[in-house]
DNA sequence: AATACGGGGTC
DNA sequence: GACCCAGTATT
């Protein structure tokens, strides 16, 4: 069982690259000098028999020396090396804490999904919690960690584990059947929860492995990818597999780091063919591989905002007013910020001057809530707060701010009407619950009174 | 193969 | 301000 590496490339022969039909050894571009000697066609590089041996056992020796003390690490059993009498139930238990963990973590930096986690994990503590929370409620858990169609697909993904009673996915395959299980997560939870000898590839392992072989090509590209994919499972450890790929991350979030990587507490330098090029030429760095990738521009889109604030009593002459409420507003179901609340708002076509941001309101207002600003129905008071800009990976939001107090007697008939209702796509809420919402939290930081 | 999809650390 | 992160689904 010495070398279950799964491939023997290791030999193969040049002349193998000619049954392959791709188009190859096209131009591509190479950072700096052109002097050095490249491993240059990726689908020929891969890792000895040696090499493997000494990564793993280095790798895995930093890693019980080195490993952070991470929530989800605690849950996963300590002494049930003991083959598998584990129950069914503890299994299960730490499944659902990886799989939650690493949705979470899926863009997203460990520092920042710690207390993210610990909530959750506090308020769905097993796998049928959350199959009955709802969408709202998942929503609202993940407000402010960004990509919520995460927090969407896990709840979905509950509902269906659950309603098949199966119990919870072991390998890669059904894993991937999962919305918002793609191949990374995939082999995470079948590496670290059920010990499955399978790779994972993420940004840190992309980098990590780039620069152990000195890959020079775009890492993004499909070929490059399937390499990747190939070289990880060359690398993962047959008895711990779940450590293993996590110790490679770990290697990659905290020393083999993007800009200013840590060599010297390196487990693995000597395997290192960038540390190696990079000490026989100057113009070759560490930090050269894996190659920079150019982002598409954003694109710019603009918003007028306007904060609701609606008064039930008489008006406090220049205080503040604890009993007022504001309108929320739900987004669509699909696309951007998908099911969230916020401020009223309308995109407008482009820069506007602060007649025509009203005008865009002012229509809105009117076909939303039948409330028109325009005829001076008990308005208090209506200013411009500024200007926010809001980016996101794709855009460039400009947010026109604008601050309405108003009566509530404005729009009886709103006030009226039955919340609760399905359809129903805003809502009153006072300043506290305005609280925990995230979001456009931007906008609601203006509201210091 | 390219784009949509968040938000926050870090240099 | 640019980069980039324990990525996935859709176009």
């Amino acid at each position: 069982m010495d070398d279950i590496i799964g491939n023997t490339q290791n030999t193969v022969a040049p002349s193998d690259q000619s049954k392959k039909k791709r188009p190859r050894r096209v131009v591509r571009p190479k950072p700096k000098s052109t002097q050095v000697e490249k491993s240059d066609d990726i689908e020929d590089i891969n890792f000895t028999k040696d090499e493997t041996v000494e990564i793993r056992a280095s790798l895995l020796k930093w890693y019980d020396e080195n490993q952070r003390d991470l929530p989800w690490r605690r849950i996963s059993s300590k002494g049930e090396d003991e083959e598998d009498n584990e129950d069914t139930e503890e299994s299960e238990k730490r499944a659902y804490a990886v799989w939650v963990s690493e949705v979470m973590l899926q863009q997203t930096r460990v520092q920042t999904v710690i207390d993210y986690f610990n909530k959750w994990m506090t308020k769905w503590p097993t796998l049928s919690h959350l199959a009955q929370a709802s969408l709202e409620e998942v929503n609202e858990m993940w407000a402010g960690l960004g990509y919520y169609r995460r927090a969407r697909f896990l709840l979905e993904g509950a509902k269906m584990i659950v309603e098949e009673g199966g119990g919870f996915p072991k390998a890669v395959p059904a894993l991937r059947k999962v919305k918002g299980i793609g191949e990374y997560t995939a082999g995470a939870i079948a590496s670290i929860a059920f010990k499955e000898v399978v790779p994972v590839v993420d940004g840190n392992v992309v980098r990590v492995i780039a620069r152990l072989k000195a890959v020079s090509t775009n890492p993004k590209e499909a070929v490059a990818v399937k390499n990747t994919w190939k070289l990880a499972g060359q690398l993962v450890d047959l008895c711990r597999p779940g450590d293993f790929n996590q110790a490679l991350m770990e290697l990659g979030a905290t020393v083999c780091t993007p800009s200013s990587p840590s060599c010297n507490e390196c487990p693995i330098s000597t395997k290192c063919r960038a540390l190696l090029l990079s000490r026989c030429h100057d113009s070759v760095q560490v930090t050269d591989y894996p190659m920079k990738i150019v982002k598409a521009k954003q694109r710019s889109d603009f918003a007028a905002v306007t904060v609701v604030e609606v008064l039930e009593g008489p008006r406090m002459k220049d205080e503040a007013h604890p009993n007022s409420k504001f309108i929320l507003v739900k987004r669509a179901d699909k696309g951007l910020l998908a099911g969230l609340w916020e401020f009223p708002s309308v995109l407008l076509d482009g820069e506007a001057d602060s007649v025509t941001r009203r005008d865009a309101i002012d229509h809105y207002l009117k076909s939303a809530f039948d409330l028109d600003p325009t005829k001076s129905c008990d308005i208090i008071s209506r200013e411009d707060v500024g200007e926010y800009v809001h980016v996101f990976t794709h855009i460039r939001l400009k947010m026109y701010v604008e601050w309405m107090v108003l009566h509530v007697k404005c729009f009886k008939k709103l006030w009226n009407k039955k919340q609760g209702e399905d359809d129903i796509n805003w809502k009153f809420v006072d300043q506290q619950t305005l609280s925990c919402m995230g979001l456009t939290s931007g906008v609601r930081k203006k509201e210091k009174t």
